[in-house]
DNA sequence: GTCTATACGCCGATAGAC
DNA sequence: GTCTATCGGCGTATAGAC
């Protein structure tokens, strides 16, 4: 992975100063670097000269003409992804009518990410953003998540879902989705996250559609 | 919560000497001290001062009577809740012969813990054991989750579960059980564990079933 | 054998040279 | 405006007093 994430690089910089695009493209340095290490080693494992090693840099000093505290480059980075899935959900429920088709695509979403953004993934299911983020909005109360639940309470106004709490078809859907994530994640499952997709899916939306 | 768990709380000591007895007490209470302060705020921010004052000793350097390292408290306690949680299944499986019924007391066991010791739980469930115990096997591969693998591949043979690896069927199955106790951990969910108890046993069971 | 006092290293952050 | 050199603090671990 070279960027953070593909349609995923935020990247709508248009006719800025070329020193702007340059102070731009180390900050994304430095984000990618802390992506990989996060993914790695987690955030306490990780320290301020293994992000300027990994990122490139001269020295530990330059990395705050960035950021200024440690917890700020993971706030940034955090935000970022959040950004991008949120962006991504937006889009997907644009293309998408019916909630069984938008929670497919979103699957399709994870997935792929699994295969060609393993960190990411890595930061969003395995971290505990809540240890060394502790002012950040948990991941289950993100804008990107509060779509999700949308979706799956109009699956329920539909009659696509059955009638259960959402939460609890949060839980149902994602625990099986997301749990065979991190097994691929955790290298148990030997092929590729594309190889599980379509049965991954069929067993998530069986635990939560109307039969 | 005053013990680390119930049944769970290891307690075979017999006709020791005092001293003895009372060495012990007093690690159990480093070790319930921990298994509190990681529960609230993960391995990195508790530091042994935090442990020191939680469990009633009097210095830090008391600690090192009974623990050379701080990871080693760590480890001793991850092992005491694996040994217990091994010993259940064990108990869970002399008792009960066909795999349904048997996979039906284990979660049964994890919901009771969810509400009883909502510690231990989040301990095996939300905390990164391999950020601060690399030497230790993740959860997966210890001798309890290795039961519940045998159970399943049981239930496979038998014909109970439908014939899917059995790596995806644990995801399949326990993703739904332990993505709704995460719920309840974050506390995103009113009620008590046991109240969800059934309606995630049926969902979770439905998805591995075969039909 | 128990605690006090302290050593020591690591790391995040900064001040100041160039 | 960029890096070097360093500070200061925290937290683990220990040595030694009692």
């Amino acid at each position: 992975m070279q960027s953070i994430g593909h349609e995923w690089t935020i990247n709508e910089m248009g006719k800025e100063q070329e020193k702007d695009q340059k102070k731009s493209a180390i900050q994304d340095d430095i984000l990618l670097a802390t992506l990989q290490l996060f993914a790695e080693k987690g955030y306490f494992n990780t320290s301020l000269t293994d992000i300027q090693e990994r990122s490139g840099l001269k020295s530990t000093g330059a990395i705050y003409q960035h950021y200024k505290t440690k917890q700020l480059i993971a706030a940034a980075l955090y935000n970022k992804i959040l950004d991008s899935l949120s962006i991504s959900i937006d889009d997907i429920r644009r293309r998408n009518k019916k909630p069984v088709d938008q929670l497919r695509e979103i699957v399709g979403l994870f997935f792929s990410l699994t295969d060609q953004a393993p960190e990411i993934m890595r930061l969003l299911l395995v971290l505990q953003i809540r240890e060394f983020l502790p002012e950040e909005k948990p991941l289950l109360e993100t804008a990107a998540l509060q779509k999700i639940y949308k979706i799956l309470q109009a699956g329920i106004r539909t009659g696509e879902v059955r009638a259960i709490d959402h939460q609890l078809a949060y839980a149902q859907f994602f625990g099986i989705i997301f749990q065979t994530i991190r097994l691929i994640l955790a290298g148990m499952l030997e092929k590729q996250a594309e190889a599980y997709q379509s049965e991954t899916w069929t067993a998530a939306w069986g635990a939560i559609a109307k039969k």
